[in-house]
DNA sequence: TCTGGGGTCCTAGGACCC
DNA sequence: TCTGGGGTCCTAGGACCC
């Protein structure tokens, strides 16, 4: 059996933990730069606003209604995370993150030490991650992940349930199925929806009925095969593997959209380079050199101008790095190659690839010279400086701007919440 | 004026190698 | 005239997820 536990409403519960007198009241967050919104309470969507609103088109409904308003907190979020995480980590065998709100449990053998039976289990999780950190969650356990998926969509949207639905019989599996639409399975996106509805299938049961090769051929290969074998009750997929339930990551990535358009290139030099670096800073936190280095820029999509609206350069590094110096040295090249003047960039991000443990590759190619030993210790330093101070305390000194001055590609960010966890200025006083 | 950010996996085709 | 079989790596593109 497999369990999913799942945050409602993750980023609002979070801001509500810290402000209760926002329990009841519609509220909403807001993404980076406040551009849409992307977590809602349920008094909130009962309104009728939808993820990824643009704000500035549903700000009259917001004011009608005076829902509560913040821009996302991620320091914030991540830190309560890393909580229902540690907790979950506590009491399941096996766990794997699967989101920042997300995870699975793997309860295979569990039956036999749990007294009541794995709903009973699964309430009393629920009940002791909201006494702990004051986050509520639902939770769907059944044979396969896929079914798991499902059965927390339903809890979710069944208060009668108690926000625990347990398919443990072949019935409930199939009374399951035929509660929820094709477009919400798991795995079941629009593109994929449509062909089903197009040839009669509307509901998970459906799905669940069709045959193998038709789920090859039409819903990609043998992840639709594996899909419908999962809704089957055959569990094709375990926990992905991992030391301590954090997914190893293949590939990181660090973009922002600007606060307003650039056009000239020294701004967009500079966004890069203080994207580049804090890339480095999530690689070198996972213990990780890379070997490809992506830049890319983008132009808005909602003007008159056409397609296409992103480009991008990849630079193959010839031995893994994880060097802030090195990698903002090659994402400059590549910025340079990639850039073409009197255009209206309003986007840019950095993709690093091809991961391996640091260190891997000067050990079978190259002996690490005094140069290199020099630089991995000055990385350390730096990223341990900028841990106990805050970020950005020290960093390159081509990426410092003038004293009082804002960077240019700066964005939004009006009604961010203090990082009461992870910041002692922070921290909130009861008197 | 203002529209997020970060991931995964799979397939197909071409280049190249033995 | 006849024109194999397999493997790997890379790129581009498509679909999905939260």
């Amino acid at each position: 059996m497999y369990a999913l536990v799942d945050c409602n409403n993750f980023y609002v519960s979070c801001e509500r933990v810290f402000q209760p007198r926002l329990e009841g009241r519609p509220v909403v967050v807001l993404s980076n730069n406040d551009g849409c919104l992307i977590s809602r309470s349920n008094e909130a969507k009962a309104l009728g606003l939808q993820m990824g609103d643009p704000y500035f088109q549903v700000k009259p409904l917001l004011e009608q209604h005076q829902v509560a308003v913040f821009s996302s907190n991620y320091a914030l979020y991540g830190d309560m995370s890393r909580r229902v995480m540690w907790y979950l980590s506590q009491v399941a065998p096996a766990v794997e993150i699967y989101s920042i709100d997300e995870a699975f449990l793997d309860l295979h053998g569990m039956e036999r030490f749990v007294v009541r039976s794995l709903d009973t289990f699964a309430r009393t999780v629920r009940a002791n991650v909201l006494a702990r950190t004051g986050i509520p969650t639902c939770v769907g356990v059944a044979p396969t992940k896929t079914l798991a998926k499902l059965a927390n969509r339903l809890a979710k949207k069944n208060p009668a349930l108690g926000g625990v639905c347990y398919l443990d019989t072949d019935e409930r599996r199939q009374w399951a199925l035929e509660q929820v639409a094709v477009e919400d399975v798991w795995g079941i996106g629009r593109q994929y929806a449509q062909k089903l509805y197009v040839v009669g299938i509307t509901t998970a049961a459906g799905l669940a009925g069709c045959s193998e090769a038709y789920a090859r051929q039409h819903l990609g290969g043998v992840v639709g095969a594996r899909l419908v074998r999962e809704l089957q009750g055959y569990p094709c997929q375990g926990l992905a593997p991992s030391e301590d339930g954090t997914l190893a990551r293949r590939s990181l990535c660090y973009s922002r959209t600007f606060g307003q358009p650039l056009s000239a290139f020294p701004d967009v030099v500079g966004a890069v380079s203080a994207f580049t670096s804090r890339a480095a800073e999530k690689l070198r936190r996972q213990g990780d050199a890379a070997h490809l280095l992506t830049v890319f820029v983008s132009k808005s999509r909602y003007g008159l101008e056409p397609p296409p609206y992103s480009s991008s350069i990849v630079l193959s590094l010839p031995v893994a790095t994880s060097d802030t110096v090195e990698l903002v040295r090659m994402a400059r090249v590549a910025l340079k190659r990639l850039w073409q003047p009197r255009q209206r960039y309003t986007k840019a991000g950095v993709t690093l690839e091809g991961l391996e443990p640091a260190g891997q590759a000067q050990l079978s190619l190259f002996e690490p010279g005094p140069e290199s030993e020099k630089r991995t210790k000055l990385m350390a330093e730096l990223d341990q400086l900028n841990r106990r101070f805050g970020k950005g305390t020290v960093q390159l000194a081509a990426l410092l701007l003038p004293v009082g001055q804002s960077a240019p590609w700066q964005g939004q960010a009006q009604w961010r919440t203090p990082q009461y966890t992870t910041r002692l200025e922070d921290l909130l006083l009861v008197s």
